[in-house]
DNA sequence: CTGAAAGCGCTTACAG
DNA sequence: CTGAAAGCGCTTACAG
């Protein structure tokens, strides 16, 4: 087996030191006045012996790796591996691979996974975080580590996150329901100790508040995340037993709306006649399956860019040691896309 | 701001030295032998001082990672994520971590992540690879670099792979929809240079042939990858004014399968009443979208345990030098889900 | 039962 | 214009 080719063999094949290499390969060759004729000799031979830098050594040389480690509740989720395809394209763009682990909505798996990226090294982290995984957090914290949380935050740790506007996008969503016509609005939603979730839970109540209609509990069908496909039915199933006359159905994710779409066709509902839909967030199926629905639409790409921006500002801050570290808040609106 | 502890701040508060505690911190205290006591006092001094091995480091040293490189089309493809998610678990489950990147189809960039993720010191690499990234691909074979493709394959190349019975399910499908009266069946295919698409294609084929259906060309709609949306509009159309009395449809994916059910929705075509569908793969609302589609499943979970297993060997191997690499072929066969 | 020392492949202050 | 040498934080043969 041949080994890889380092610097010390073009080191040693051209009669260099492994500085003089190293220099030019890194493009020094100019401020440190390496001759043409050297650069020229060295990059050929570079190419020749097909040289590939051993990063690891230079990241433990230098302590970056130029990687960043990306935590999402689950990669096969639609939304989430959009945002990962906007955060993969914006780190590549700045020189940055990523890893990638699903906390599957788990804080021990959160935790182990931060744990294990800090081992190999990552430069900064960029999750959506899980309720409880408040211990590795804050220990970035406290170290002063890079990080930003996005579609979740902590209210009371000062991390830098993007959110959306989960509250007013919600509230406008609601009310154009009740415009419509609607008196029984259907609350389906999940993880409601999220704040993300608490957040489109209130603007749901706010909403129906303000147009003088009485918040009814039996309304809201909490699902929780595990096995939610079953418990849709049971929650649905209850709403109609007890509430015949549902008139709308409020979804705070594309996941529940989909999910109910099929307890609906399974029943033999005509749910896109029987009643007005809204949702957060929308997928380009909702096309052919609910055409009247209406969306606010997350803004994924932004989500992404500027997850990397602050990230990427985290690290530059981190290595010119300035200090402090600040906190950036993005609060990201929604596009609403209302029917009628 | 305060470093992280390393090994040599364990030791030197403990008086030990570095090896002692590397020891026992890698359990092979017993083996060497380190006494019960002085291994109690580094395990809590090491909790103490809440110790994290930087694995960078170690990586250095012993040449191996435990991370490993996942190149797929596009992570936002619900079947690549799919399996992407399938194989973090598995890869999880062995104690490596994944790299992901997507080549966007573009042999440049896969090239591109190929390099890096070699350079960053990945273990092994899996890869769904684009036709024509055979360079940077053979390099890897030559350097006997522990490789796995899923998905596509190059028949001309011995790396190890796992494919799915492409042609034998395109067969039964198209076999099926003949069963079911029809005569002028379109196949709406891709990148057929891809041997995967090339091999549907010819199932395709086949089953005509023994049904004896003559071949026509018209019928055949190959929708390049970049812009589909647009170009199977086209395609469909073309279909439809050349072949009117089409009366069934092969989808040798799932994502083509929806693009066309939004065409014959934006149409008007009640496609499900007028045509016999099949398709290679299937999401969970054709049960909505087409509940009478036929459907050949890919197996998902066992193409990523597979991809880990196979993968893990080569690189077992690798590590024992033990001369020759072995190649793996693994075709898996799909379910079908056929209706009537 | 424990330690001194070399080495993994780079980078970089220092020296000339 | 170029090089010798230390160091990043580990692991591990070797020695006792």
């Amino acid at each position: 087996m041949k080994k890889r080719t380092s610097l010390k063999d073009i080191a040693e094949k051209l009669n260099l030191s492994k500085t003089t290499v190293s220099w030019v390969l890194n493009g020094q060759a100019e401020k440190k006045g390496i001759s043409k004729n050297t650069q020229e000799i060295v990059l050929n031979c570079a190419k020749e012996l097909h040289y590939q830098p051993n990063l690891i050594a230079r990241s433990l040389n230098i302590g970056q790796t130029k990687t960043i480690g990306l935590i999402l509740p689950s990669i096969s989720d639609f939304f989430y591996s959009s945002i990962a395809r906007e955060i993969e394209n914006q780190a590549n763009l700045h020189g940055y691979s990523l890893m990638i682990a699903s906390s599957e909505s788990d804080f021990n798996k959160e935790e182990l996974v931060i744990q294990m990226f800090k081992s190999k090294g990552v430069d900064g982290i960029i999750i959506a975080p899980t309720k409880r995984s408040k211990v590795e957090i804050e220990r970035l914290m406290l170290e002063k580590f890079p990080l930003v949380t996005f579609d979740r935050y902590f209210p009371e740790l000062e991390t830098s996150y993007i959110i959306i506007d989960n509250k007013e996008s919600s509230y406008k969503l609601t009310k154009h329901l009740v415009s419509r016509g609607c008196k029984n609005i259907a609350l389906i939603t999940t993880n409601s100790y999220l704040t993300t979730m608490g957040e489109r839970n209130e603007g749901y109540k706010q909403a129906l508040l303000d147009s003088g209609i009485k918040f009814n509990p039996t309304l809201v069908g909490n699902v929780e995340y595990e096995d939610y496909e079953t418990k849709i039915v049971k929650i649905l199933d209850n709403i109609f037993e007890k509430v015949p006359d549902v008139d709308g159905f409020f979804f705070t994710t594309h996941i529940l709306a989909l999910e109910a779409f099929l307890y609906f066709n399974n029943r033999g509902i005509d749910f896109n006649r029987q009643f007005q839909l809204a949702c957060i967030h929308g997928v380009s199926l909702f096309k052919i399956l609910a055409p009247k629905i209406n969306i606010a639409r997350m803004p994924v790409a932004d989500i992404g860019k500027n997850a990397i921006d602050i990230l990427l500002g985290e690290i530059r801050e981190k290595n010119e040691q300035s200090g402090e570290k600040g906190q950036y808040k993005v609060v990201l609106p929604c596009t609403l896309y209302l029917n009628n």
